[in-house]
DNA sequence: ATAACACAGTGGGTTAAAGTGGGTTAAAGT
DNA sequence: ACTTTAACCCACTTTAACCCACTGTGTTAT
């Protein structure tokens, strides 16, 4: 299971670390793609083909945007022997990253946020929120 | 059932010594979270399922913040021979944690407090609020 | 009653692994 | 053939995992 989170650099050429928990449970090979909020996911091999599976049983009426918006940006990424993975510029790009990343675990996938836009989506979750959550979830 | 108050510190290295009787209901792994009022909730793993699947169930339209606040906020730990375990910095920093902890055993988990911060939130608990609680319960 | 023991709790030092940066080589495109 | 880019490798720093030694307290046995 995906949890946590952490703050990371992109150098110069690109490249991102990827903490060894988050390896660990991605594998050897992982899907980076655009995500929402503008963050890039990252899915284990896994876990892509059952999202993969998912939008395929869809009818093509509705499906069609959400194929064009994951398949086109999907890249198959490997770690080097240091644990980092290079990001190619268009993602980087539409994730406005720059060089404070902050790298987190959403239980079935990881997700990079640029630092800026992470505490400010971090900001707009209130205490009211997070109570009535816990509330309906029955914590 | 977790139950009981124990008073312990925080060394340098963040780490944290967990009662052996919390240890014992808890089991080897257990997933620290940010909780409520600035202090942190301590799940064990199985209890920590259940709510993953709970917040996996609900949609990403409503939910999505509400993902990213558990998940980024949660963390896999487990406890050294000594039966400590070892706190994030990020997680730390939110609960206000220096030195003077409490851990309270909470029924279904654990809670770790500043030790001010938990006699603050004690002395503001009056008689009336919990006569009328226990009112409404059907004491 | 007291010594011996076991275990809960504390502190700190050591070592292996995680994380960071940059240089070099191979590859691709012009 | 030359420039640019990406892949690969190496060296370094930092951090966290691991281990060991010590203290205190309660329990058992002599």
């Amino acid at each position: 299971m995906l949890i946590g989170e952490h703050q990371h650099n992109i150098d110069v050429k690109g490249r991102v670390f990827i903490p060894a928990r988050f390896r660990d449970d991605l594998g050897e090979h992982f899907i980076v793609t655009k995500g929402l909020d503008s963050c890039l996911f990252i899915y284990s091999q896994d876990e892509w083909l059952v999202l993969d599976a998912k939008i395929r049983a869809l009818p093509m009426s509705k499906s069609r945007r959400l194929q064009l918006f994951f398949f086109s940006s999907a890249v198959d990424v490997e770690a080097d022997k240091q644990g980092r993975i290079v990001l190619p510029q268009n993602l980087r790009e539409f994730a406005s990253l720059t060089r404070d990343v902050v790298i987190i675990g959403a239980s079935s996938r990881v997700e990079i946020w640029d630092k800026q836009k992470w505490q400010d989506a971090c900001s707009g979750i209130t205490l009211q929120t997070i109570t009535e959550a816990m509330d309906t979830l029955g914590f």
